[in-house]
Formats: structure tokens, sequence, C-alpha cells
DNA sequence: TGTACATCAGTGAACGCGCGTTCACTGATGTAC
DNA sequence: TGTACATCAGTGAACGCGCGTTCACTGATGTAC
């Protein structure tokens, strides 16, 4: 892709992601043609070959642009947290919210981990993410502890990777049955996770 | 498909369906061509589709197959470990056994999980496997507070889900990236949650 | 046990559709004067 | 502000490959006597 020059062609990639997005959500990366994504976002193939070279470069430039969207999400509430008073209830609630995220990208976002599965720059960049929010997660949980006064008994690292985990593994769950409400669920799983891995400090 | 006639054509069947189990592991569903799928098997197209009618049949059945073999190994485990005086450790590392299905099978089932989200008979499928899974896990949850003296303070079936998303995310999550064992983690975890879970009995 | 016949599993060539990708072109955008 | 020109975004037809699926056939398996 590179960084496209004009604006009017900025305009159009952000199309042709939003489409992509939705596209995949819906129909799977494999299984979504270029025709589908290009349809959906109101051009023709030509316009994506100008501004791709191919669906997996698509895909790639969807991927970074919703980690990074993802990220700086993540960063902003996790600043505007900073320093309040957060009981651990309401702790577990901030993490909630991090990870809120809908159907559509818990979908794209598991089409993508099967797919770095077998192609190592995709893994690099999930990895990267995975990092990342990790690193947000912890920031929280520490917090959260330090305020209350409460020592973690695992790292902040591990416990933020089982965090992810668990909620990755509701949302696919919730995504992939009709009819499953899990959110009641997750956070009755979390309250539990972080008594789990708390004690008072001695 | 329906059931196979002739001895002959069971063991095709089954020879098929392992091919499947890792072409469709390697490539994925829709990237993998029935093709590769007999190439692995050892047979010709033919010879497909004289015993299934579309690949995602052979899909479906894959999964009826496998997830019943996935079922009856936890029942059997269950089995095995009743009425053992069963610690808490010893109970973590029971649910740990069971679902240490390895990476193939992960990514199989996730895999069929994004079908599933587009597909009301795949779902249904999914849904009676968790079902049965989460009857499983809740059996060994709750012989082994029994046995401790303690109580779930909450249902054991809703424990018993948030185990199977927790280790459904871990695996997805060392499934995709490389060189992630996640298993001291997933211990760790367990335990956590177990601890989060339980309170002395009154 | 051996031969004749019927059934059925698996072969492999053929078909045709849909898809990813290319390319010569048109019309829109923007710059120079 | 208006005209002439250059650049570049997006069009749409065309290509060719690979795939799912079909089908007429062959050779293996099994049954009858």
């Amino acid at each position: 892709m590179s960084a496209p020059t004009t604006r009017r062609r900025a305009v159009t990639v952000e199309r042709l992601l939003d489409a992509a997005l939705e596209t995949f959500a819906e129909t799977g990366f494999a299984a979504a043609s270029v025709e589908d994504i290009c349809r959906r976002g109101g051009f023709t193939r030509g316009a994506f070959y100008s501004s791709f070279s191919t669906k997996h470069e698509l895909f790639a430039a969807l991927m970074t642009r919703e980690t990074a969207r993802e990220l700086a999400a993540a960063e902003q509430l996790v600043a505007a947290v900073s320093g309040a008073a957060d009981p651990l209830v309401a702790a577990v609630d901030r993490v909630a919210d991090l990870l809120a995220a809908g159907r559509t990208w818990t979908l794209v976002l598991t089409e993508y981990q099967l797919l770095a599965a077998r192609d190592a720059d995709a893994a690099a960049l999930l990895d990267r993410f995975a990092a990342g929010m990790t690193t947000q997660v912890a920031e929280v949980l520490t917090r959260a502890a330090e305020t209350l006064g409460t020592t973690l008994t695992a790292p902040a690292a591990d416990v933020a990777q089982a965090f992810l985990a668990l909620h990755h593994g509701l949302a696919l769950a919730s995504a992939s049955t009709p009819g499953t409400p899990v959110g009641a669920l997750e956070r009755t799983a979390f309250l539990a996770l972080v008594r789990g891995v708390t004690a008072p400090t001695p």
C-alpha cells in the first residue's frame, strides 16, 4: 500500500477498508471476493487494484488500522481512569469496557488469528497488538491493586493475558452461537479471576 | 453422507476425514481444495464425491466425528476420576487434561466456530458440543468442591463455561502466535479462577 | 474349491463458473499562467 | 477568474487459472452354484 499520496485516494482506501471489515466478518476472508468488497464500498475492482496489490495486503492494511484504533482507545481509557479512586468492581468494569468490541471485530480478529497460524507477518502484527493490549490491561490491574491496598499474587502481565484470553474465548463463543449473551457471565468470571489473584498487602 | 454400507467405504470415509482434519488445520476450510484433501488421503476426487456430496457436508461429518470423540474422552476422564480424593490442584489438572487437545483441533474448531457464525446447522452442532463439555467440566468442579468441603459461589455451569472460554482463548492465542507455550499460564489462571469462585462451606 | 455374474468403490477426464489480477482507457482533480 | 494542460483515480472489459462438481468407465469385492 504505502502512504497514499492524494486526499481523494486516502478516502477511497478508508472506504475500502470499511467495506472489507464488514465483508470479512460476514463471509470470512478466503470466501469473500474482491468484487464483494468493492461493490459494498461503491467501487469497481480496478479501484481496488490501484490502491492494493493483493487481497492479503488489504487484510494486513485493515488489521494495521483496526489494531491501532483498538490500542488507541485502550490507552485513552486507561489514561482517563488514571488516579481515580477505583474499587475492584470498577476496575473489572474498566477492563470489560476496554474489551467491549463488537461481534464484527471478534469475527475478523479471529479470522486473522487463523491466518496468523500460517503466516509469519500476520503473526508478528498480532503479537504486537496482544502485547500492547496486555500492557494496558496490566496497567489497570496494577493501579486498581495499589488503590485498594492489595497485592497481585501473579505477575500483572500474566493476569492480563488471562483476562484477554477469557474475554476472547467468551466473545467468540457468543459470536458463533445464537442467543448467547455473555455479558453477565463475563463480569462474574472477571471478578472471580481478580479475587483469585489478589491478596491483602502484608 | 448417511451410514456407509460397506466396510470398505467406511474405511475410505475415515481416511478422508483424517485427511480433512489435517488439511483444514493447515490451510483453512475455504482455502483448502477437495483435491488437497483427496491427495493427502490417497484418493482421487471421484472417491470423495461418491461418499460426500459437498465440501460443507464433509466438514459437518468431520465435526460430528471429532466432537463425539472429544466428548467421549471427556466423559471417560470424568468417570475415571469420580470418587477419588481430589484436592483443588488435582481438579484443575483434571480440567486441563480434559481440554488438552492439540493445535490441530484448536485451529479446526475455531474455523468451525467462524462458520457457525453464518450457518445455523453448524451453530447447533457446536452448541450441543459446548453444552456437553460444560456438563463434564461442571461435574469435575462440583465433585472437587464437595470433596474439599468448599462451596462454589457461582453456578457450576457458569464457572465451567468460563473455564472453557479461558482455555480456548489461550489455546487460540498460542496456536496463532509462535513461541507461546501457555501451559504454565493456563494452570495459574485456572487455579486463580477456582480460588476466586470457591468459599469454605458455612 | 472354482467359475460366472452382479454390485459397488474408486478412477480420471471433462465441464463450466467464478475469481484474482491486468490493462488500455476516460473522466476528474489540480496546477500554471 | 478563466483557459490549457498534466497527472492521477477509478472504469470496465478481458484473461486465464483453479476449483467444485459430474459422469461414463474400470477393476475390485463378494455372492451363487
